[in-house]
DNA sequence: GATGAATGAGGTTTCATTCAT
DNA sequence: TATGAATGAAACCTCATTCAT
């Protein structure tokens, strides 16, 4: 059940992301964004105060999806290995999910999204901190637990295994090039699967 | 040796890098390259053909360079496991070396640098691939001699290494918010070591 | 006794009147007006036909208004130059009493008025005229009671007298910087007197 | 000797102030301003910052003129009333020749210069402010002379004759409904003649 | 009476690029 | 080599006005 009739409003947003996402933020015109979206250019200012304050709008909508994904995820208490994996499969699968569904909101994201304007840029980096955040709580947890072995740098660890998940999505999506028109050819499941194998085993690095 | 009076041309080209990483290339106005190279903007159109011009230049002198390093490492047969780690973690100092060397190129790299035009984007894939293919061939060739499981997609954990790579060069430079100004902490061989390991372990996933 | 509760339609008079008067014509868009008098845009062309019409409007009304104060001066028959002064003096305390009532409009009239559109302009010279007239009228009419030199240009000295009157006022009202929030320190019947007497000995100019 | 070429930038600025002072600061639009300089609305944005910028240069320029033709009156002493009175004429000789020389600018400055915007309406109120600042101290002097009585308000006094003389440079140049096309009719000498009477005559006023 | 939404026309400004010297 | 001056094209944005309810 959605609503059949989007207002201008939200058919501007909706185009504004998919050529943001395809184009990037600088080559793509308000003259573009409203030829797509069938209305007059005055109409866009007259729902939003400027280009870049609709983009920011844009994106701390973006924002508040995907962090709520991301926290929604760890949530059991794992009391064994195979938990905690299948329980990085888990969160993996809801964040997978939402990036096949949000390719837009992704390609910005992940690839085309810094050099439109400072304002841009931070709220990406926040998106990505959020993202950090939640992985080293989860890995900081497991350590905790004595699944993890204590040895080497905390915060390295949690970034090496943001960079390896952040990196594949993107690839899985968008491919090598980070191509929007990629088609992505592994099912969804088995990337999160073997996307966890990978990030424990590269976690037990430096055990013995 | 190196020449001490650089001119204009090499002025105007190492202005340009540094600012297309800091801002971005549709931030990066003409004006602003000669204003801080302390030239005339007609000077700018004497050296080269267009701003769109000169980037591709800059670029293809960046890929260059990248490639020449990734492709200088894997050059040993390795017999043992010992020494594909350790052949690895030489890669992987020669490439962190030449990134710590070249801040405002890594940045447009993996931070800025897509978005700017289609011709740009186009080469900013080329180098990934070349890095991808340099791992692609290491990685395969370690199945082959029965170092790595044959367990999996290959296609895969080359793009798991790729994306692991890329993205952890991309946080020990720039940090996770993808700051310009960020410092490392780590020291270059401690990270080398460590990034080696995890992969390596990584790449275990799946076997028994 | 007047009208407790206003109507849109004056509001927005009220309003247009304040902001033409504080920031000028141009400067005061349509959407301010409405901001200010809490309604739509669009109610604003339900009222008036548009803005300069509106404009017009105003004017028409602070027209009628500030012609019949000079108007009704200069009614008695004057028979000697006490008598003259004194009329003068009545003559300016009108004025100078509707002026401090209608600040806006005057400011309007004595500062910000012309430069809006050609019509505004016409109606605003109209204003000027009309006081002009009056004033040589009685000039006029001194002369021919003996009152006053003949010698000299009968329009020069009424354009004096018109100049001295409206630039005293202007002074009185906005101060030296033509300052909308300026407060007038001189009291009303002291003005008046002076300015009647300056007017009266620099017309004896000329005189034996 | 005067250059015969006129450089765009000062073909810009005299074809402003004429537009400026017949149509005022917002009906002339940069379009018009470049047209008639026979140049690009671009070449305008070569020496100019903004359209704002380069009117407030115009009215730099023009406030340093005006002044310094101000300041260059009263130069020396007066010991009795006829000396007074010629002095005062030769001031009004120097202003009105400025004036009629200076149209434009007087346009602005008399007629419709406020309403521009705030920074322009400031600049113009620093002219009134440096031609009143002149009259009240030439009359503060007369009246320490005991030339002009003591009794009555200086500072009134001397915005009487400030708006006098105001009021009437704007008479004689564009007459009673401040049209640009007006010619003058009277003499400059005559005018200066009969104003410095009748200001002379007024300030009398008060007197025994 | 009133208004949320929409818009045509046009405004100022930007910017990569070229011209003339 | 170099540049001061110029410019075409187009960008973002404004604003008085109208439409549909």
């Amino acid at each position: 059940m959605h609503k059949e009739i989007k207002d201008t409003r939200d058919v501007i947003l909706a185009n504004s992301l998919r050529l943001f996402a395809t184009r990037g933020y600088h080559l793509t015109k308000v003259s573009d964004i409203v030829r797509e979206s069938n209305c007059a250019q005055a109409t866009f200012y007259w729902h939003f105060k400027s280009k870049l304050d609709m983009t920011l709008e844009l994106l701390d909508e973006g924002q508040n999806a995907i962090v709520a994904v991301i926290n929604r995820g760890y949530r059991e208490q794992t009391v064994s290995i195979d938990d905690m994996i299948s329980n990085t499969r888990n969160w993996l699968i809801d964040l997978l999910g939402f990036a096949r569904d949000n390719r837009y909101l992704m390609a910005i994201l992940l690839v085309r999204g810094y050099g439109a304007d400072p304002a841009v840029d931070e709220r990406i980096a926040r998106v990505h901190q959020a993202i950090h955040d939640s992985l080293y709580r989860n890995i900081s947890r497991a350590v905790q637990l004595g699944m993890l072995p204590e040895r080497g740098d905390l915060a390295a660890r949690a970034a090496f295994v943001h960079q390896l998940i952040e990196g594949v999505v993107g690839w899985w999506l968008f491919g090598t090039g980070k191509d929007l028109a990629h088609q992505a050819t592994m099912p969804l499941e088995m990337l999160a699967d073997q996307l966890a194998q990978f990030e424990f085993h590269g976690l037990q690095a430096g055990s013995s």
